[in-house]
RNA sequence: CGGCGUGUGGCUCAGCUUGGUAGAGCGCUACGUUCGGGACGUAGAGGCCGCAGGUUCGAAUCCUGUCACGCCGACCA
């Protein structure tokens, strides 16, 4: 990043990660803080954005049989103590609601931090028999969860989310799903986030409150930081036992049903930022960008070039595209369409026009490219399709530059004290060995992944007999 | 929940030590000149200084309390 810095409003990533992640959720205009702590106003270039990431996800549920529904934002205490791991896991960050209006309720309710125990009620009334199942179903909302320290996208007390929650006759076949589901969110990141995320497993410790098996994506942030950026649960059958949903199968025996729940939220948006971002903010990968070509005239008021401008627009209609015909100076809208991460601007003035010409100007390299204004829409799409392809490879290069491996316990402090980045090294299993590796290096296993390999025969913190390669990192 | 910090026009902040007419820059409005990397001039509008007590002739400034937000830790998507 030894660009020149061309605004001064946003603070250098070098300088100060953490601010700058601030300053492009501000500059950018994805936000604004509201009154309530945690809790964030999305404006329209942050809704806009989640808008896309919330069709293309939804395309791609459906086209593996999902159905979305609706469940009530209110759970009964009562209900949500019913799974014993998981009250405890979600009890701590809860909000109650204790009052209709002036009057104490019969039983308090929390705001839902997460809808297993909604649905599996919901499941218990509506699953009779094998012929009902399996039940994928998948809803988009809101959930809230009482976070001590809170971050735009990164960890708000109220966020948007999908949470799928599925119900099926065997185990096989929930397993199936868990992983089905990891895979849509693997692929729509690297497809349309232009995202590589290392999918694997969560260890006991990582996994999620009632969950038997969980598998995550972990993406790598710029900073060397790992994200999770989306989950897909295996229940088994725990929540169908603790929930009582039974079926009747096909030879006419009762059986449980098994379960999974997986899903995607707004910290996606986070880890966009953090991915492709730069000194001059936000760059967004064309496929979920809300504006892909921003066309700036240059001397607007001279005769027309606004018209010009709006005939580019018109032959662009099949992108997202705007004229930014505002009257700031042809700078400030540079740095505006830069901040807001457009993928590509299109230059226009009166020394275009006589050649017949315009420049574009691409926001993830900087590249200045002149075009003949007669092949403007095809070089268009081609750029877009580059963009987006160029940024996905260097983002992979980036996790590979940025992927270490680690054979001893000294090799394994060293790097994590000199770098940033995820640590592949061998693991013993055991819990406790995880805990003091967090403890002592304030590391976590990030995950165990599908695609294993053997860096040595023994575990790299406490040298007992390996189990599983382990993806370690600093995690937001 | 612990540590640190901040609350003064829309925003960023100065003023507070040593009490005495509420300030700057940016933004905003109007008009004009500009326009290929955050242009400029002129004229305007906009604030009971987070809130509540107290001290004082007099409080943005001192004291007490309180609330909110931000950052960093522990916990979590």
């Amino acid at each position: 990043m030894a660009e020149k810095k061309l605004v001064e409003a946003i603070t250098s990533m070098s300088e100060d990660f953490a601010q700058w992640y601030t300053d492009v959720v501000k500059k950018a205009e994805l936000i604004d803080y509201s009154n309530v702590k945690g809790c964030m106003v999305i404006k329209p270039a942050g809704y806009a954005l989640w808008e896309n990431i919330q069709r293309q996800l939804d395309e791609r549920f459906k086209a593996t049989g999902v159905e979305n529904v609706y469940m009530p934002m209110f759970i009964p205490e009562s209900l949500l103590e019913k799974e014993k791991d998981h009250v405890e896991g979600f009890a701590p960050e809860v909000a109650w609601v204790t009052h209709g209006g002036m009057n104490p309720l019969p039983e308090r309710m929390c705001v839902r931090p997460t809808s297993e125990t909604l649905f599996c009620d919901f499941y218990k009334g509506d699953i009779q028999s094998y012929r009902d199942l399996p039940k994928v179903y998948n809803q988009w909302c809101s959930v809230v969860r009482w976070e001590k320290e809170t971050r735009p996208f990164l960890r708000s007390r109220e966020f948007l989310w999908q949470e799928g929650h599925t119900a099926h006759a065997t185990a096989k076949e929930a397993e199936e799903r868990t992983e089905q589901m990891l895979n849509v969110y693997a692929d729509f990141c690297e497809e349309v986030l232009a995202i590589p995320v290392i999918k694997g497993r969560k260890t006991d410790k990582e996994k999620f409150a009632g969950a038997e098996a969980t598998y995550t994506i972990e993406a790598l942030m710029h900073d060397g930081k790992a994200l999770q950026s989306g989950t897909s649960h295996n229940f088994g059958d725990g929540f169908a036992k603790a929930f009582g949903i039974q079926f009747t199968d096909k030879d006419n025996q009762l059986k449980y049903v098994h379960q999974t729940s997986w899903g995607m939220s707004t910290r996606i948006i986070g880890a966009i930022i953090m991915v492709h971002g730069d000194d001059s903010g936000l760059v967004l990968p064309p496929k979920v960008a809300p504006v892909q070509v921003m066309i700036i005239p240059i001397q607007q008021k001279k005769e027309g070039v606004l018209e010009k401008a709006y005939e580019l627009r018109d032959r662009l209609k099949g992108f997202r595209v705007k004229v930014d015909d505002s009257d700031k100076s042809p700078g400030w809208k540079f740095s505006e369409q830069e901040m807001r991460g457009i993928p590509m601007r299109v230059e226009i003035g009166p020394k275009d026009i006589e050649a017949g010409k315009c420049i574009i100007c691409r926001r993830d390299t900087r590249e200045k490219i002149e075009v003949e204004l007669d092949r403007l829409e095809e070089t268009v799409e081609e750029l877009l399709g580059k963009i987006q392809d160029d940024m996905l490879n260097r983002a992979k290069e980036h996790l590979e530059t940025h992927t270490y491996t680690a054979a001893c316990r000294e090799e394994f402090e060293r790097i994590f004290s000199e770098k940033a980045g995820f640590v592949k090294a061998m693991w013993c299993g055991e819990t406790a060995c995880e805990e003091a590796i967090k403890e002592n290096m304030a590391v976590t296993s990030r995950c165990m992944p599908f695609n294993q390999e053997c860096i040595s025969d023994t575990c790299v913190y406490c040298g007992k007999p390996a189990k599983k390669m382990v993806y370690w990192g600093r995690a937001y």
